[in-house]
DNA sequence: ATAATATATCAATATATATTGATATATTTT
DNA sequence: AAAATATATCAATATATATTGATATATTAT
């Protein structure tokens, strides 16, 4: 695996490693929503979720579009199609057998 | 999702986001390694992979077994499955397309 | 029994990052 | 233009966790 592949991919772990924003892609999977939707979905303050977001554009597990004073957020499905491809990888990857 | 289903999936995640145990995780898809085996490869110190294994093998991601003086690591698949599992769900949620 | 090898644990420290509070910017409404 | 709303940023602090060094335990070899 490229360094920078990793690199991408050990982000988006770190990203989602953390419970809120593991909710707020958790949210979005219902498609996309503003920021106000998603503080008050979660019950989390307004500039904490606007971290939280930036993490997760960052990492691109997420994309936004600005509309007015409005910014919706929502999955960016290529990137998740890339972590789970690592982990279809993983997990079929063979098995040596145990000796007895 | 479950409270104790997120929570674990979660500590994957955490588990996955340090470079040491991915590199772990992925050297251990070529078949099971024992501790030794593991530390030189990565070029690490005995001790910090053995408290990385502990880590990856507290997430369930990884099982062991002990044979003589060796301590074999393998993946722990079931877990990974459920992994994939959750991003194929995130990843094929349906989308809502933005507006013009 | 002693030495060597493989692994794990513990305490201390360094580093990264989540959270909070205050404030700034941009857009819409009145 | 002023007020209200939506979002982002910054600095400070709290918290979690990676790393290191020292040491303990268990197994095998001599």
């Amino acid at each position: 695996m490229k360094i920078k592949q990793k690199d991408t991919l050990l982000n988006m772990f770190k990203t989602l490693s953390e419970i809120a924003r593991l909710d707020i892609v958790l949210l979005l999977t219902s498609g996309e929503k503003c920021v106000c939707e998603i503080f008050k979905n979660l019950k989390l303050p307004q500039n904490l979720v606007s971290h939280h977001l930036r993490i997760l554009r960052q990492s691109g597990l997420i994309i936004n579009r600005k509309q007015g004073k409005w910014v919706h957020y929502s999955l960016n499905r290529k990137n998740i199609k890339e972590l789970q491809k690592l982990l279809t990888k993983i997990g079929t990857a063979k098995e040596k057998p145990p000796k007895y």
